[in-house]
Parts: C-alpha cells; structure tokens; sequence
DNA sequence: ATCTAAATCGTAATCATTCTTATTTAGAAT
DNA sequence: ATTCTAAATAAGAATGATTACGATTTAGAT
C-alpha cells in the first residue's frame, strides 16, 4: 500500500476529507526523502494552486503532523517536516545541514539516564545530530 | 570572581565596553538559574530603562552567546538564554517546561554513535530533555 | 578636554506563523 | 440526482519574534 492510499485511508477513518491540496502535499513529501521547511511546500504548493493560502498549508501541515504521517522539527527558527519514516519503533536523525536528507540514528540516550531523573517527570526529548551528509560534505 | 567580573573582562578583552545595559543584563541572568525567553529579559530591561530598544536586548543576548557567557536554546519558537554552567566541559540538560530550570546531564550520546557516522560530516548536535522539575511536577 | 569607535535609541521592516470571516466543497443523507 | 452540512479553503489582516537602520549618545583611549 502507497504512502498516499495509507495516509488518505487514515484521515478518511479520522472523519477527514480527502482534498487535491492535501494529496498534492504528501505527494511533494513522498518525493523528498527530507526535511523540507514549510515555507518551500507553500511554494511548491503555489505552482499548482495559485491562489492557496499559508493557512492551508500550515493547517495540513499539522494535520498531517497529529497524524504521524509527516514528522515535525525546528531548525533555524524553522518548522521543517518529511515524511515519516515509519519504521515503528522510536529513532533519531542525523541531519543534513545542506540538503535537508536524514540518516536513521538507532541509539536512543534515554535508556541511559532515567536513573538519573529520579523525581523528574520527563514528557520529551530532542536528539539530533547536525552536520554535512556524505554528498554534501 | 564573580560571574559578573569575569564577563566584564571577557569584554573587556575584545574590546568590547562596558555599559549599564549589560552590567544589568548579566545581573539578571545571575538571579536566575533557568532559561529565560529574550522576551522577559527585554520587560525586565524596561524596568531599569524605559527607552530600552529591542536591538540593544538581542544584540548583547547575542553578544554574551558567543562570548559563552550565556548558552542558548530555542523553546516553542523563541530563544531562550542561561548562563553559561562554566562546568568547564560538554553537557547537556534537562529542562523544566514549567519553570525552565536546569539539571545537568553529563552523559553525552555522541560517543556512542560516531562509528555510525563514518563519511559524515558531524558539526553539532542537540539532547535536551523536557519535562517537569521536582518542584513543577 | 577631545576624539572615535562602539553602543544605544527609536522606529521601521521582515519573516514565519496564526487568526478571522466569507465562501466553497466533499461526501453523507435524502 | 439533489440537498444538506460539516469540513476545508481563500483572502487577507493580525500577531509576535526578530532584525535592520539612520541618528544620536557614550565609553574610554589619547
């Protein structure tokens, strides 16, 4: 099953509608095997639907975010998403500073120090590691 | 020496003057042992100096960043600022959600995992963990 | 006391993002 | 097929953080 028909499925079940703006926006991701910022898929998204507004692209963004269909972060004062890597298990990114593209980082440091956070309760965590992948560099 | 002693001579060094608007940016840090939003530095500079420009803010947050006088992060979309922990070494925190207070967390992941990275050009990397403080939770 | 680069002020501009309201549309119900 | 309604969109204003800039002031060296 594509990464579209699973995602569309998902929604539909949600109660949410199927829309060519929404299926333009997970066709652009299943495209770019990377972090793409949101600002390059409104103008992705402009080529086709001239008159789109921010307001749908950010909307769909999250949508699709709350969904585990695309994966969130910030980089540079910069919401960024890609699709998600859908391995099923927790992960980390290595990411390119160049060109957006991510390697699978398996180690979670959590593991590690919860013994450390006795009496702490610990909602989240950010680990990326930032740099120039093999093409890039 | 006081942590405000040593940045004035860390300054002073670079050339960089002395000026109210940093004794008193530095002395507010120093009264807080947490990250803290640009935002709320800014309102408790109006206080000491109602004509306070924003410029004059970021430009020393900036400043005293770079000069590790402070360590940055960027929380929700806006930066926030501590002083630096002068551990001496690298580490990384915990940070309350609530408060924004600190632990320490010696442990660092990239050890690891830099055998993975083989023809990576790593440059930084981010671990923060977030949660609630004994005190918030 | 003078001089000059650094710093500040005051304000405008920028940039990402969010909000609001009116209109359109997908898809369910008739 | 037509109607209906909640969901989605468009258009553009609003927000909030941050940066930029010209004019003025000031720290501190000479």
């Amino acid at each position: 099953m594509s990464v579209m028909n699973r995602a569309l499925q998902q929604l539909k079940e949600k109660g949410y509608k199927k829309t060519k703006q929404r299926e333009r926006i997970i066709e652009i991701f299943a495209s770019h095997d990377q972090y793409v910022p949101a600002k390059k898929i409104l103008q992705d998204m402009q080529k086709e639907f001239p008159n789109i507004s921010f307001d749908t692209v950010y909307r769909n963004l999250y949508l699709l975010s709350g969904e585990n269909v695309l994966e969130a972060t910030e980089l540079e004062g910069e919401k960024h998403f890609r699709l998600s890597c859908g391995t099923g298990h927790h992960h980390h990114h290595f990411i390119c500073t160049d060109c957006g593209k991510t390697k699978l980082i398996e180690f979670c440091p959590m593991e590690k120090i919860n013994e450390d956070l006795k009496g702490y309760d610990v909602e989240s965590h950010k680990f990326e590691i930032y740099g120039k992948c093999p093409l890039c560099a």
